[in-house]
DNA sequence: GGAACACATGAAGACTCGTTCATTCGTTCA
DNA sequence: TGAACGAATGAACGAGTCTTCATGTGTTCC
């Protein structure tokens, strides 16, 4: 995945400002990161496309409601699905996602996390 | 803390995998980002350390609603805070913390988002 | 001690979200 | 065409979330 590239996303990420504009957006799509379904679906697609139904037995979820959260992950751009005969073939949309998984899983495992209460 | 690792997040990533016993995690976690309030609370803290009243001026909410966010961040782990003097000096964990906020913001700042329903 | 400041906390309300149930749409094949 | 399969959709309910308001805790200085 773009290992090909100059500018990781570590020096670039240095030039991107969360300014106003943009944190709707950046807000908007991580939470599509936020819920353990949506996590789930990503993670299996990342490993490759899938039709809905295989998806939605291996991530263990209702053919509904996991065509409910591709729904929202299509409207987000993060996976894209096209039709095959009677199925549609669900996959990441490029490899913006696959890393944005990566980097998430990464480093939220590599942080010494103290959940206690999430009271609000 | 540990700036000095040869392996990046993109090496490193690879190895991780999203099992069922830290999807929840992840997830909670990265809920911590999809909110604007708390990304641009996160965002100005990863600038340098500030007291609750003047981040929570600076990023437009009012003292109540930061500390409610801040003791949700606090929970997690994102952030800690300090007493100095009579006033609470908050800053990002760790570097990890910091990571995951730029390489969020890059991967999503260079997605083709398509957003049109956020329907459930 | 008492006043003023800095921050935390609890309760309550409006809002959003994710799932389930039932139904509809699209496709394949006999 | 009609039956069977795969997927999408809408309504609705329960649960969670974020903010506001009011109050409580801790600290400094007179």
């Amino acid at each position: 995945m773009g290992h090909g590239a100059v500018t990781t996303a570590q020096d670039a990420a240095e030039r991107v400002r969360l300014d106003a504009d943009n944190v709707a957006k950046v807000a908007t799509t991580l939470q599509a990161l936020s819920t353990p379904s949506r996590l789930l679906i990503l993670a299996r697609l990342r490993e490759g496309p899938l039709p809905a139904t295989e998806l939605a037995a291996e991530v263990g979820m209702e053919q509904s409601a996991c065509s409910h959260q591709l729904r929202l992950l299509r409207n987000l751009g993060l996976v894209v699905g096209e039709r095959k005969g009677r199925s549609v073939v669900y996959a990441l949309h490029d490899h913006h996602v696959a890393e944005l998984l990566d980097q998430a899983v990464f480093h939220v495992e590599h942080l010494r996390l103290g959940i206690s209460d999430a009271a609000g």
